[in-house]
DNA sequence: CAGTATCCGGGTAGATACTG
DNA sequence: CAGTATCTACCCGGATACTG
């Protein structure tokens, strides 16, 4: 690893990161936007069947505040506003990656139960 | 990526990984198994403190039925119970450490606050 | 030693209504 | 269009007590 990292320490980053990216919707919000896609709040909204507007602009805040997404607004009538990755947050793509090899890589016999 | 995920997709096989893994106390526990480590069930009492047996005893319940981690029993008295990485469970390591990286990339401004 | 059983409180998400 | 505000319900995790 690249870090002096202990158990303690190395769960206790990981804990960090997953904070960022659990909670209901953010992961399929992240999905939506990866690969440089922009997206409206309304298109969101769209894309995510079920969603609530209050809980779409909960995890866009935090998604924004941790720096995985840019929020642009655009001073117009009726307001626009788009989403889109951060540099920062595009990256996070090939680690998602690994995270679906690894589930990939599932013993058959557990796929089931 | 190696299937044909779509948004939707990926972001729920994502979520499966994830719900394998969140919860309060699973990380860490696994933080003290990757290596090979063999731990008893009172060694992960001692190691991590602040655990009840309750959560405990769920947590590894519920990595050994996903089959991350593996439950050796000895039918001794007192009773002896032995926890460690499965084989598919420690090649996780690989894919944590890719998130690892992840968050060390992150731009310092975003550090701080 | 290695667990179960039971009760309880707080936070997160859902539903609904309202607004610049 | 792009959000807030408020209320409620549920579930996870903590505390405590008990057991093969």
């Amino acid at each position: 690893m690249a870090k002096n990292y202990t158990p303690v320490s190395a769960a206790s980053d990981v804990e960090t990161i997953f904070k960022m990216l659990e909670g209901r919707w953010k992961l399929i919000i992240l999905f939506h936007l990866f690969g440089g896609k922009v997206q409206r709040y309304s298109d969101l909204e769209k894309l995510i069947p079920g969603i609530s507007q209050k809980m779409l602009a909960q995890q866009l805040r935090q998604l924004e505040a941790d720096g995985i997404i840019e929020r642009k607004v655009y001073p117009v009538v009726p307001p626009k506003v788009e989403y889109r990755m951060s540099e920062w947050g595009q990256s996070l793509c090939p680690a998602l990656d690994a995270l679906l090899k690894w589930a990939e890589a599932r013993p058959a016999e557990l796929k089931v139960g």
